[in-house]
DNA sequence: TTTCATAAATTGGTTAACCAAAATATTTTT
DNA sequence: AAAAATATTTTGGTTAACCAATTTATGAAA
């Protein structure tokens, strides 16, 4: 999933060489929804690649959308015209790596709305489960232990008590790359996760008490420090 | 990336199984991060499974940054410990395949912050894209045509413009779901594209004239009948 | 000519053999 | 015994042959 950038073709990747010709190939040919590509195979050999290298093309813009494989039938261009097709297939060729700021900026706004959903929507199973990492971060704070694990966790508890499988996905794609950059930024140090307990608690019981406006305001505090110490940071 | 879901092992997907035991196995051997993982012939052969459905769960966690892979040295547990690792494993086999309603749930929540963002950091660039999709659209518009593709490249543009890559992706991956779904449901008729041309002019006036607040307002407005609409509709 | 049955060709998907780089074991040299 | 050089094994990645389902072409029957 990962693509590197730059202006000249020349700098694409294979595959991206690859998606950029199935672009002009759709167009050329004026393939509109639900016509059929060329065979893998045809392709391979008309773009000089091997096959594997057609199929993760495909396979990509599949991901995006743009194309539907289906077995022993062929490739068909999706619902979409060719206008929007131009316009994806430029944004996801010019899609850059996300940077940390990046990465903390959604993370706040995703949080900030799964909280209130959460209260809105929680189950008593959900409490259950977002209880249990309350206690398995606390403990781990009162042991002296690093706990942004345990931290984490309580937050895609959260995540999946707002009932939205889209946002509960987009959490956890961000979140190993937010582990991993805390660790490599040094985010929160032992004060503050002494403080982040009475703060992951307050949002509990907020979400708890289906107080939405409640929940939204203490996810917010919580994130405060994060936000300022991440907005002082480059990169 | 797709996912069938139900709560007993017997309904879960070959590749959903063998991301269970390799969770099992982190467990059981007590790997830690950077530690290495079994090959992945020798994990085809104790798990009975083809080595490409073991490639294809290595690479889904590999997706989900719990795993990296180095070329000719092995598979590595990512820079999360054991109790991340679970907690995400279990969240990755019980996400749901994200439905029409949370899909515009959380495209309102990165518009209107993508809208915000793009009147903070825009750039002239940015405001000829803009300009250029609001033409075509507001075109296919007067000449009577269907303008759904247009009209989501003016809210692309938006998210390209909003400097944010993450908010960026995550708009491509919802696109292209919510272009369809439009299809299916017929949310917009004629009326509401006529008006959609003056909405979108006035969206683009406020980035341009550098206004946060005021973009997202439009933009608030701009989705007001959507989402009323949608949150009548079932599924 | 049309219709239906049959056979050949085409399709995306899968598998097993292969590759080069890396890691390890072995041998040789000092 | 230690170090260096060499051979072997192991690794994830790649490729080409294979598969079963599908589609198309062909021909026989009506």
């Amino acid at each position: 999933m990962k693509v590197e950038i730059l202006n000249l073709m020349e700098n694409y990747s294979v595959q991206e060489k690859v998606i950029d010709k199935i672009r002009k190939l759709i167009n050329h040919k004026n393939l509109e929804p639900g016509d059929k590509l060329p065979s893998e195979r045809m392709l391979s050999e008309k773009f000089e690649v091997p096959r594997s290298t057609i199929r993760e093309a495909i396979q990509k813009l599949e991901f995006y959308g743009l194309l539907k494989s289906i077995p022993q039938s062929g490739t068909f261009v999706a619902n979409i015209g060719v206008v929007a097709m131009n316009g994806m297939i430029d944004d996801i060729l010019s899609l850059e790596d996300p940077d940390f700021k990046s990465l903390v900026e959604t993370r706040i706004l995703l949080e900030l709305k799964t909280s209130r959903l959460a209260a809105l929507r929680r189950t008593e199973e959900d409490l259950v489960i977002m209880k249990d990492c309350l206690e398995a971060y606390a403990a781990k704070v009162e042991n002296g232990e690093d706990a942004v694990q345990e931290d984490l966790l309580f937050h895609l508890a959260i995540a999946r008590a707002s009932r939205n499988s889209t946002m509960n996905t987009f959490m956890l794609i961000i979140t190993p790359e937010i582990i991993t950059n805390f660790g490599k930024y040094h985010v929160c140090d032992k004060a503050s996760a002494y403080s982040g307990i009475e703060e992951h608690r307050l949002i509990y019981e907020a979400i708890k008490d289906q107080d939405p406006q409640l929940a939204k305001k203490r996810m917010k505090k919580h994130f405060n420090e994060l936000y300022k110490y991440c907005y002082n940071v480059e990169l």
